[in-house]
DNA sequence: TGTACATCAGTGAACGCGCGTTCACTGATGTAC
DNA sequence: TGTACATCAGTGAACGCGCGTTCACTGATGTAC
């Protein structure tokens, strides 16, 4: 194909970020080849190079976008319905049969931390922003000078309870840790102090 | 080189189990070839299937290997000191500097659940039959009929802080989600019923 | 407005590389007599 | 106990494969006049 126009390529480059954020959630940035998201694009693998300059700089991309496409959403909940209200809908939609099952479009962090963690480089930056930004926003919800170890308690749980029912084959034992996870999410919402 | 005797090839054979399980959760399973197995084993690669049909029985076999390390210990702690205080200590263990810091020899659901949690398999069996035996050695430490809930939300705390510590490149922050999961943990031990 | 030309988004073949796996081979071990 | 022979643990070259990346090419877009 020919040369497209400059509207074109930016539709195209939203594209390729937008299927390379769900594609890297879902199965991995190792596991998820270039050509993967290419074709998920509707190209092939060869044009990728006139969008960026490597796979390392698409996964960045593609993480800083979920964590915005994410947490934006939560920001301006919290504008509009309260810090609250914001944070507990925010908190049980996490822990949800739905979270659980569709890794593709939820929490960066949950589908992505464990892979980024040893990579060092940028990838594992832009996973640190995107925690440090989720910390931020849930110390919100609590109050006191304990307020960040809470919601760093939090997204342990939040994280952790996820990964764990990722990693079941029955729905029964899923929901399960689902369930867990929220009585642990009460405890903490309801410590005093 | 030749033939070696079969006690020679026994101890090679828990060699490569040992350097597998060690290297599978320091780098992830994917990301470890099987020539820095045998290398690491002192072999060359291509004796490796004298012992392993292929990469994944390997893989089951390390897990299971190392699931039993690590439970095995608690089991006798239990035993030796009672549930409690082994409890107690296998949990001031887990959320450790040490514990986030050294992958090979720590928990291998922390390292291994969420490359695990996709594949399917016998990998993912192997991960789900650790945490059933993990879940039931903590679900010791509780009373009452929501013993199985709180021990989950433990696991849930325990591989959520673990994750989320090793992804920091600050030893500082790793220190204070250390702290944070404590405080949880704390909870979940102090919570009535 | 038309025309000539440079640009460059996207294509698809090709590259080097590392991987899991296979295989012919070596020679000490284990066994049958 | 000695001898002849089968076995097989480990070696290292070779395989096919998929990957990230490069590159010559196409032809519509954008621009200069």
């Amino acid at each position: 194909m020919a040369r497209m126009s400059q509207e074109n390529k930016d539709l195209t480059h939203k594209n390729i970020i937008r299927n390379a954020a769900r594609l890297f959630r879902e199965k991995g940035i190792e596991a998820t080849s270039l050509g993967d998201v290419m074709k998920a694009s509707g190209l092939t693998h060869g044009g990728f190079y006139r969008h960026f300059p490597g796979k390392e700089a698409l996964a960045v991309v593609a993480i800083n976008s979920a964590v915005d496409e994410i947490l934006d959403d939560l920001e301006q909940d919290i504008q509009r319905r309260g810090t609250g209200p914001a944070i507990a809908a925010y908190v049980e939609n996490y822990l949800s049969f739905t979270h659980v099952t569709s890794r593709g479009v939820g929490c960066p962090l949950a589908a992505l931390i464990d892979e980024g963690a040893g990579k060092g480089g940028d990838i594992q930056t832009a996973l640190q922003n995107g925690y440090e930004r989720m910390l931020g926003l849930l110390s919100e919800g609590f109050h006191g000078q304990n307020r960040k170890h809470k919601a760093a308690g939090l997204m342990a749980v939040l994280i952790g309870t996820v990964q764990l029912a990722r990693a079941q084959s029955s729905p029964a034992k899923a929901g399960a840790l689902i369930k867990s996870g929220r009585r642990v999410v009460d405890m903490i919402f309801s410590q005093p102090e």
